[in-house]
DNA sequence: TTAGTTACTTTAATTTTGCAAGTCACTTAT
DNA sequence: ATAAGTGACTTGCAAAATTAAAGTAACTAA
Protein backbone atom coordinates (compact mmCIF):
# COMPACT_ATOMS: atom_id res chain seq x y z
CA UNK A 1 0.00 0.00 0.00
CA UNK A 2 1.90 2.82 -1.16
CA UNK A 3 1.35 6.88 -0.09
CA UNK A 4 -0.28 9.06 -2.88
CA UNK A 5 1.86 10.57 -5.09
CA UNK A 6 1.17 14.42 -5.20
CA UNK A 7 1.33 14.88 -9.19
CA UNK A 8 1.52 18.20 -8.64
CA UNK A 9 5.26 18.02 -9.69
CA UNK A 10 6.93 19.28 -6.89
CA UNK A 11 6.86 16.98 -3.52
CA UNK A 12 3.91 18.35 -1.55
CA UNK A 13 5.52 19.28 1.70
CA UNK A 14 3.08 18.89 4.45
CA UNK A 15 2.43 21.36 7.79
CA UNK A 16 2.97 18.39 10.11
CA UNK A 17 3.05 14.00 10.55
CA UNK A 18 -0.54 13.85 11.71
CA UNK A 19 -2.63 11.90 9.17
CA UNK A 20 -5.45 14.05 10.00
CA UNK A 21 -3.77 17.36 9.01
CA UNK A 22 -2.32 15.77 6.03
CA UNK A 23 -5.81 14.79 4.81
CA UNK A 24 -7.27 18.12 5.48
CA UNK A 25 -4.84 19.63 3.29
CA UNK A 26 -6.45 17.35 0.34
CA UNK A 27 -10.24 17.76 1.72
CA UNK A 28 -10.33 20.52 4.36
CA UNK A 29 -12.91 22.76 2.80
CA UNK A 30 -16.74 23.29 2.08
CA UNK A 31 -16.67 21.61 -1.48
CA UNK A 32 -14.57 18.61 -2.35
CA UNK A 33 -16.11 16.06 -0.22
CA UNK A 34 -19.24 17.32 -2.40
CA UNK A 35 -17.46 16.06 -5.02
CA UNK A 36 -16.27 12.94 -3.44
CA UNK A 37 -20.13 12.32 -2.50
CA UNK A 38 -20.98 12.71 -6.17
CA UNK A 39 -19.08 10.48 -7.69
CA UNK A 40 -18.96 7.75 -5.01
CA UNK A 41 -22.55 7.10 -4.67
CA UNK A 42 -24.74 10.00 -7.30
CA UNK A 43 -23.29 8.49 -10.57
CA UNK A 44 -22.09 11.94 -11.19
CA UNK A 45 -19.36 11.67 -13.24
CA UNK A 46 -19.16 14.33 -16.11
CA UNK A 47 -18.33 18.16 -14.86
CA UNK A 48 -21.56 19.14 -16.44
CA UNK A 49 -23.63 16.32 -13.85
CA UNK A 50 -21.84 17.19 -10.92
CA UNK A 51 -22.23 20.73 -11.72
CA UNK A 52 -26.05 20.78 -11.57
CA UNK A 53 -25.34 19.11 -7.91
CA UNK A 54 -28.06 20.44 -5.10
CA UNK A 55 -25.55 23.04 -3.89
CA UNK A 56 -23.98 24.62 -7.08
CA UNK A 57 -20.83 24.50 -7.08
CA UNK A 58 -18.83 27.26 -8.71
CA UNK A 59 -17.39 26.44 -12.20
CA UNK A 60 -14.03 27.54 -11.50
CA UNK A 61 -13.88 26.25 -7.67
CA UNK A 62 -15.22 22.59 -9.34
CA UNK A 63 -12.73 22.98 -11.87
CA UNK A 64 -9.97 23.01 -9.32
CA UNK A 65 -11.32 20.64 -6.82
CA UNK A 66 -11.55 18.25 -9.63
CA UNK A 67 -7.89 18.93 -10.68
CA UNK A 68 -6.58 18.40 -6.99
CA UNK A 69 -7.96 15.20 -6.65
CA UNK A 70 -7.16 14.08 -9.81
CA UNK A 71 -3.55 15.22 -9.11
CA UNK A 72 -3.66 13.85 -5.73
CA UNK A 73 -4.36 10.16 -7.56
CA UNK A 74 -8.19 10.49 -5.81
CA UNK A 75 -9.78 11.01 -9.15
CA UNK A 76 -8.83 9.99 -11.99
CA UNK A 77 -10.25 11.57 -15.87
CA UNK A 78 -10.92 9.99 -18.31
CA UNK A 79 -11.83 11.20 -22.49
CA UNK A 80 -15.11 8.73 -22.90
CA UNK A 81 -15.67 10.44 -26.32
CA UNK A 82 -14.32 12.17 -29.23
CA UNK A 83 -15.51 14.63 -31.53
CA UNK A 84 -16.62 16.50 -29.32
CA UNK A 85 -14.22 15.70 -26.67
CA UNK A 86 -15.98 14.54 -23.63
CA UNK A 87 -14.57 13.52 -20.18
CA UNK A 88 -15.21 11.36 -17.03
CA UNK A 89 -14.32 11.63 -13.77
CA UNK A 90 -13.94 8.53 -11.43
CA UNK A 91 -12.70 7.49 -8.25
CA UNK A 92 -9.56 5.77 -8.09
CA UNK A 93 -9.07 3.28 -4.90
CA UNK A 94 -7.70 5.75 -3.20
CA UNK A 95 -10.72 7.90 -3.55
CA UNK A 96 -13.04 4.66 -3.16
CA UNK A 97 -10.74 4.08 0.12
CA UNK A 98 -12.47 7.53 1.86
CA UNK A 99 -16.11 5.44 1.54
CA UNK A 100 -16.01 5.18 5.69
CA UNK A 101 -15.36 8.47 6.20
CA UNK A 102 -17.59 10.14 3.97
CA UNK A 103 -20.44 7.48 5.75
CA UNK A 104 -19.35 9.03 9.04
CA UNK A 105 -19.49 12.67 8.20
CA UNK A 106 -23.16 11.62 6.69
CA UNK A 107 -24.27 9.79 9.99
CA UNK A 108 -23.24 12.65 12.27
CA UNK A 109 -24.98 15.30 10.11
CA UNK A 110 -28.06 13.55 10.42
CA UNK A 111 -28.12 12.68 13.90
CA UNK A 112 -27.25 16.22 14.94
CA UNK A 113 -27.92 18.47 12.00
CA UNK A 114 -31.50 16.63 10.46
CA UNK A 115 -29.54 16.36 7.33
CA UNK A 116 -31.05 13.38 4.92
CA UNK A 117 -29.11 9.66 4.69
CA UNK A 118 -28.80 7.76 1.96
CA UNK A 119 -28.14 4.72 1.60
CA UNK A 120 -25.54 3.39 -1.01
CA UNK A 121 -26.35 -0.39 -1.48
CA UNK A 122 -29.69 0.87 -2.29
CA UNK A 123 -28.38 4.31 -4.02
CA UNK A 124 -31.30 5.84 -2.38
CA UNK A 125 -32.35 7.76 0.54
CA UNK A 126 -33.49 6.13 3.64
CA UNK A 127 -36.51 7.41 3.45
CA UNK A 128 -37.15 5.44 -0.15
CA UNK A 129 -36.46 8.26 -2.74
CA UNK A 130 -34.62 8.02 -5.21
CA UNK A 131 -31.79 10.07 -5.49
CA UNK B 1 -31.97 12.56 19.83
CA UNK B 2 -32.58 16.10 19.20
CA UNK B 3 -30.81 18.32 16.16
CA UNK B 4 -27.96 21.03 17.41
CA UNK B 5 -29.41 24.21 17.96
CA UNK B 6 -27.40 27.02 16.27
CA UNK B 7 -26.81 29.58 19.08
CA UNK B 8 -25.51 32.13 16.46
CA UNK B 9 -28.73 33.78 16.80
CA UNK B 10 -30.43 33.22 14.23
CA UNK B 11 -31.64 30.21 12.72
CA UNK B 12 -28.89 28.95 10.12
CA UNK B 13 -29.96 27.95 7.01
CA UNK B 14 -28.29 25.21 5.11
CA UNK B 15 -27.28 25.40 1.59
CA UNK B 16 -28.74 21.56 1.02
CA UNK B 17 -30.33 18.99 2.72
CA UNK B 18 -27.51 16.86 2.35
CA UNK B 19 -25.97 15.54 5.47
CA UNK B 20 -22.55 15.97 4.76
CA UNK B 21 -23.06 19.44 2.91
CA UNK B 22 -24.58 20.39 6.61
CA UNK B 23 -21.68 18.98 8.64
CA UNK B 24 -19.07 20.71 6.26
CA UNK B 25 -20.63 24.27 6.69
CA UNK B 26 -19.24 23.58 10.28
CA UNK B 27 -15.85 21.37 9.86
CA UNK B 28 -15.49 22.10 6.27
CA UNK B 29 -11.89 23.71 6.45
CA UNK B 30 -8.56 23.36 6.91
CA UNK B 31 -8.33 23.67 11.18
CA UNK B 32 -11.76 22.61 12.27
CA UNK B 33 -11.05 19.28 13.21
CA UNK B 34 -7.71 19.86 14.08
CA UNK B 35 -9.02 22.23 17.39
CA UNK B 36 -11.38 18.67 17.59
CA UNK B 37 -8.81 16.83 17.33
CA UNK B 38 -6.73 18.46 20.04
CA UNK B 39 -10.13 18.71 22.77
CA UNK B 40 -10.60 15.26 21.84
CA UNK B 41 -7.40 13.26 22.09
CA UNK B 42 -4.63 15.79 23.31
CA UNK B 43 -5.55 17.01 26.76
CA UNK B 44 -5.69 20.52 24.69
CA UNK B 45 -8.08 22.61 26.39
CA UNK B 46 -7.04 26.34 27.11
CA UNK B 47 -6.60 28.85 24.09
CA UNK B 48 -3.03 28.73 24.61
CA UNK B 49 -2.12 24.73 24.14
CA UNK B 50 -4.63 24.67 21.25
CA UNK B 51 -2.57 27.69 19.74
CA UNK B 52 0.82 26.17 20.31
CA UNK B 53 -0.24 22.16 18.36
CA UNK B 54 2.53 21.23 15.73
CA UNK B 55 0.57 23.29 13.14
CA UNK B 56 0.61 27.09 14.36
CA UNK B 57 -3.31 27.72 13.77
CA UNK B 58 -3.20 31.69 13.51
CA UNK B 59 -4.73 32.96 16.72
CA UNK B 60 -7.39 35.09 15.27
CA UNK B 61 -8.50 31.57 13.18
CA UNK B 62 -8.31 29.42 16.21
CA UNK B 63 -10.71 32.41 17.97
CA UNK B 64 -13.18 32.04 15.60
CA UNK B 65 -13.15 28.42 15.06
CA UNK B 66 -13.66 28.09 18.99
CA UNK B 67 -16.63 30.29 18.42
CA UNK B 68 -17.97 28.38 15.76
CA UNK B 69 -18.34 25.00 17.40
CA UNK B 70 -19.38 26.83 20.58
CA UNK B 71 -22.46 28.17 18.63
CA UNK B 72 -22.97 25.13 17.23
CA UNK B 73 -22.91 23.08 20.40
CA UNK B 74 -19.79 21.09 19.77
CA UNK B 75 -17.62 22.62 22.28
CA UNK B 76 -18.41 24.42 25.84
CA UNK B 77 -16.18 27.15 27.04
CA UNK B 78 -15.79 27.64 30.63
CA UNK B 79 -14.64 29.59 33.06
CA UNK B 80 -11.72 27.42 35.57
CA UNK B 81 -10.45 30.67 37.14
CA UNK B 82 -11.29 33.93 38.36
CA UNK B 83 -8.63 36.49 38.44
CA UNK B 84 -7.37 36.96 36.24
CA UNK B 85 -10.09 34.85 34.57
CA UNK B 86 -9.11 31.47 32.45
CA UNK B 87 -11.24 29.42 30.36
CA UNK B 88 -11.47 25.88 29.35
CA UNK B 89 -12.93 24.63 25.96
CA UNK B 90 -14.74 21.17 25.67
CA UNK B 91 -15.92 18.63 23.48
CA UNK B 92 -19.96 18.22 24.22
CA UNK B 93 -21.14 15.23 23.73
CA UNK B 94 -22.00 16.34 19.96
CA UNK B 95 -18.33 16.54 19.96
CA UNK B 96 -17.35 13.63 21.11
CA UNK B 97 -19.19 11.83 18.58
CA UNK B 98 -17.62 13.24 15.73
CA UNK B 99 -14.69 10.82 17.25
CA UNK B 100 -15.46 8.07 14.89
CA UNK B 101 -15.18 10.52 11.79
CA UNK B 102 -11.82 12.02 12.90
CA UNK B 103 -10.73 7.83 13.82
CA UNK B 104 -11.56 7.46 9.85
CA UNK B 105 -10.10 10.62 8.42
CA UNK B 106 -6.59 9.53 10.67
CA UNK B 107 -6.70 6.03 9.29
CA UNK B 108 -6.91 7.53 5.44
CA UNK B 109 -4.32 9.72 6.26
CA UNK B 110 -2.12 6.94 7.38
CA UNK B 111 -2.81 4.57 4.50
CA UNK B 112 -2.31 7.00 2.13
CA UNK B 113 -0.19 10.06 3.10
CA UNK B 114 2.05 8.18 4.96
CA UNK B 115 0.80 10.68 8.29
CA UNK B 116 0.95 9.08 12.34
CA UNK B 117 -1.48 7.24 13.69
CA UNK B 118 -2.50 7.57 17.45
CA UNK B 119 -4.29 5.33 19.95
CA UNK B 120 -6.72 7.06 21.89
CA UNK B 121 -6.94 4.38 24.02
CA UNK B 122 -3.40 4.52 25.33
CA UNK B 123 -3.06 8.67 24.48
CA UNK B 124 0.09 7.72 22.18
CA UNK B 125 1.03 7.27 18.84
CA UNK B 126 1.15 3.87 17.70
CA UNK B 127 5.06 3.55 17.84
CA UNK B 128 4.70 4.10 20.99
CA UNK B 129 5.89 7.76 21.49
CA UNK B 130 3.68 9.85 23.79
CA UNK B 131 2.31 13.03 22.24
C1' DT C 1 -25.90 29.72 -40.79
C1' DT C 2 -27.53 29.64 -36.41
C1' DA C 3 -28.33 27.49 -32.20
C1' DG C 4 -27.05 24.12 -28.74
C1' DT C 5 -23.95 21.29 -25.77
C1' DT C 6 -20.06 20.18 -22.74
C1' DA C 7 -16.09 21.53 -20.48
C1' DC C 8 -13.94 24.56 -18.91
C1' DT C 9 -11.50 29.70 -18.28
C1' DT C 10 -11.45 34.49 -17.31
C1' DT C 11 -12.57 38.69 -14.87
C1' DA C 12 -13.65 41.37 -11.17
C1' DA C 13 -15.72 41.82 -6.67
C1' DT C 14 -15.93 39.80 -2.11
C1' DT C 15 -14.67 37.14 1.62
C1' DT C 16 -11.51 34.53 4.18
C1' DT C 17 -6.73 33.73 5.77
C1' DG C 18 -2.51 34.58 7.76
C1' DC C 19 0.96 37.27 10.16
C1' DA C 20 2.38 40.50 13.34
C1' DA C 21 1.39 43.41 16.84
C1' DG C 22 -1.58 45.18 20.33
C1' DT C 23 -4.91 45.11 24.30
C1' DC C 24 -6.79 43.76 28.89
C1' DA C 25 -6.91 42.03 33.29
C1' DC C 26 -4.69 40.44 36.36
C1' DT C 27 -0.21 38.11 39.16
C1' DT C 28 4.53 37.92 40.45
C1' DA C 29 9.17 39.70 40.87
C1' DT C 30 12.18 43.60 41.99
C1' DA D 1 5.45 50.92 43.76
C1' DT D 2 6.82 49.99 39.44
C1' DA D 3 8.12 46.46 35.97
C1' DA D 4 7.74 42.29 33.79
C1' DG D 5 5.13 38.32 32.91
C1' DT D 6 0.92 35.34 31.46
C1' DG D 7 -3.30 33.88 29.14
C1' DA D 8 -6.85 35.03 26.12
C1' DC D 9 -7.96 37.20 22.85
C1' DT D 10 -8.50 41.43 19.25
C1' DT D 11 -6.97 44.49 15.57
C1' DG D 12 -4.95 45.96 11.17
C1' DC D 13 -3.72 44.89 6.84
C1' DA D 14 -1.81 42.36 2.95
C1' DA D 15 -2.36 38.12 0.46
C1' DA D 16 -4.90 34.29 -0.98
C1' DA D 17 -9.21 31.96 -1.80
C1' DT D 18 -13.99 32.10 -3.15
C1' DT D 19 -17.91 33.64 -5.81
C1' DA D 20 -20.93 35.07 -9.58
C1' DA D 21 -21.24 36.02 -14.13
C1' DA D 22 -19.72 35.99 -18.57
C1' DG D 23 -16.75 34.21 -22.08
C1' DT D 24 -14.23 30.69 -24.98
C1' DA D 25 -13.33 26.39 -27.65
C1' DA D 26 -14.65 22.52 -30.13
C1' DC D 27 -17.60 20.36 -31.93
C1' DT D 28 -22.96 18.52 -33.47
C1' DA D 29 -27.68 19.27 -34.96
C1' DA D 30 -31.26 21.93 -37.23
Amino acid sequence: MPALLYDGSQNQTFRSQCSIARALEIVGDKWTLLVVRDLMWHGKHTFKTLQESEEHMPSNTLAERLQRLTSWGLVQRRLYQENPARYEYHLTEEGRSFEPVLLGIMRWGHENLEGGLFDPKNRQASSGQTL
